[in-house]
DNA sequence: AGTATAGTTGAATAGTTGCTCAAGTGTCAA
DNA sequence: TTGACACTTGAGCAACTATTCAACTATACT
């Protein structure tokens, strides 16, 4: 019996309408979209580089320099954030400039700065990195 | 040398004080604490379990049934949010409901499952699970 | 030409994650 | 009490991730 049989067969809990409706809404693939994005900006170094880039317009050289990490590990993050279309490569000379895609991305990253910086000042409840 | 020292004296192309000044924006602190919130909503399980109990208060077993996976996996997956207060858990007898906790966290979601569903209906560019 | 600079890339690696399986706890009903 | 049910927990593992290192390309300067 697959997983998928069991879900239609064994709910006992809820009425079967509502599980069969919410099996419907929660397809599998904007989940895996939304997480997809949201994967992006789930790692400190590419949240950092987010945060400097909603600032200023930065080459890679320079993100290295403010977020204090080697140019390697800021160009492989860049091609990352690149491939999601979080950001634009132009190149000037031998300098690669870097600035935000999308103003929504921008906002989606501002509320949730702000409401981990008013809902939890002193408290952490993350892993260890 | 540092990295810490390299990134004050190696800065060529953008003037020092503007480095500077986004070193101190860009702290590691808050950058964790972003990146940890966004880390729970970065896995399609967790997407669809908050999508779930964002339209319903379900129990551990329904969102097994609803989405097709063992009661245990959801188990280990509502300890995590739980610990990132994300949901509510409340007993019942002896079934667990959950529910979410904040609205804010509710927002956030939905502007990104807006943000996905609108600016990529089909193009699909992260990795495979 | 030759040299230095800015950035990219691929392999290797240490650490992390999500799931399964098996064993456990607590609750209800016969 | 016995058994079934709802859920939790810990160990183990396969897959993934972020970084480092070394080698590379491309551009600029002399």
């Amino acid at each position: 019996m697959t997983l998928e049989e069991r879900a239609v067969r064994d709910v006992q809990h809820v009425d079967r309408r509502q599980v069969a409706a919410l099996r419907s809404v929660v397809d599998r693939e904007s989940a895996v979209a939304v997480a997809d994005l949201f994967r992006v900006l789930a790692d400190p170094t590419r949240v950092s580089i987010i945060h400097a880039l909603s600032v200023a317009e930065l080459c890679n050289g320079d993100l290295a320099a403010v977020l204090g990490i080697s140019e390697s590990a800021v160009s492989h993050q860049m091609r990352e954030l690149r491939l999601m279309k979080l950001v634009t490569a132009e190149k000037r000379g031998r300098m690669v400039y870097y600035r935000l895609t999308d103003t929504h991305i921008r906002h989606i990253f501002a509320d949730t700065l702000r409401h981990v910086q008013e809902s939890s000042p002193n408290q952490h409840v993350g892993r260890l990195r």
